[in-house]
DNA sequence: GGAAACATTTGGGAATTCAGAAGAAAAGTC
DNA sequence: GACTTTTCTTCTGAATTCCCAAATGTTTCC
């Protein structure tokens, strides 16, 4: 899962990084509307946080931005503001969550971790293919009846599998999904390979089959024989 | 997909092309822009990158030549100035898009393709022609009711041909669409029926018609009968 | 018929992927 | 903090796939 951080304060953008990082996400940050602006219109991110009190921009603007470019993403706005109006106009404008500072990184995280399962998911909190069953909320996998347990990064890859059911995808972009824009694309090879390997293991272990097919030169692709 | 990258620093152009080629990308280098210009008005590329402060002119002028001579291109710019003028009167100009030194690798990848996405159209589409059909997305490609399995040569051949119907396309231009410049013609020639015999051999393997007609002379041509 | 162009076959070699294991890092436990 | 356990990353060599080049056979044109 990956997270856009829109905050010019550096100390605070570093913390909220670093709680969510150890919360298992992959975070990026702009220091600007206008980075952000760029960031979102070339990368995906499952929840983009935005301070609406940055220097370079009228603050409401940019969420209306951010939703055209990008409907897909959950926005939560951080401001210190904290009157109503501005509370029921971020609502209404398209975002999803609104904090008022200062809050605890902990309440932030849960507010993450709840907008990803609504909008992701809807109400239903599973995702099924085959198979191949995830409990989202519990973070459980199943395949046919039995359980398997997957690391964090076989269980983001197998997400981002189940999200792109036939598609082929190339390494890079699993890379650049699993692990944010600042790898090295001749080292992340091997760790792909590590961890298709170990997911594909997993599966197997449990009875399911190999729906993991690998494109010569190009990458992998999740789909049915 | 073929990219032409415009920049005279020798170890810049060659990451850049180092990365993009194992992106599946075809790159070529012009050190000056008089260079770039000659390419362009010879060859077709889908993305031209384009490094505004070479030696041998006046950055502007270039683009609007590159867009004169070759309306299809997209237009990316680097540039070491970071002034918003700059970043405006490129766009203006028209290129379609514009990064500042020094910028990751990965973000250029990630702008390339977001760019040949815009410009063919969501390129989520899939395309047929008779019995012939290709998933984009999938990377897949059916004769019939049956899936054919390509290697990359192969299925950019074929598209190469989808994407040209009826059209006589050189054994020269072939090459040269697959490999770019740098191949020694008379060499590359062997490696085009080599490849167009395979290609032919994979069809007509899954009961489909033989499209590619040889033209003495000249090359081939994907049409019926 | 002869020369040029095209087609097919083959094998070496490069690039890519895989499997196993060991080392490094992180997380959990007492 | 020191220990174990898990996860992540790196490394090695083997296996696979594909690309290319050369040799040989076939067709087309004049």
């Amino acid at each position: 899962m990956k997270i856009l951080v829109v905050e010019d304060e550096k100390g605070l953008a570093e913390s909220i990084v670093d709680y969510l990082t150890k919360e298992g996400f992959i975070c990026e940050v702009a220091n600007t509307f206008w980075q952000a602006d760029e960031k979102v219109s070339l990368y995906q991110y499952d929840c983009t946080i935005v301070d609406l009190t940055l220097p370079d921009g009228e603050g409401f603007g940019i969420i209306q931005t951010l939703k055209k470019i990008a409907a897909t993403t959950g926005i939560i706005i951080i401001s210190a503001r904290n009157t109503l109006e501005d509370k029921i106009k971020g609502l209404e404008i398209g975002s999803d969550d609104y904090m008022t500072k200062p809050f605890h990184l902990s309440e932030l995280n849960a507010r993450v971790k709840s907008l990803i399962r609504r909008r992701n998911f809807g109400g239903n909190n599973d995702m099924a293919w085959r198979e191949i069953r995830v409990q989202l909320q519990a973070r459980k996998v199943f395949v046919g009846e039995k359980e398997t347990l997957l690391s964090r990064k076989e269980y983001d890859l197998l997400l981002y599998f189940l999200s792109n059911i036939d598609v082929a995808l190339t390494k890079e972009s699993i890379a650049e999904h699993l692990w944010g824009d600042h790898m090295d694309s001749a080292d992340s090879l091997d760790m792909v390979y590590s961890h298709i390997k170990n997911l594909r293991r997993k599966i197997l272990e449990k009875g399911g089959r190999d729906y993991i097919q690998s494109i010569y030169g190009i990458g992998y692709k999740f789909a049915a024989s």
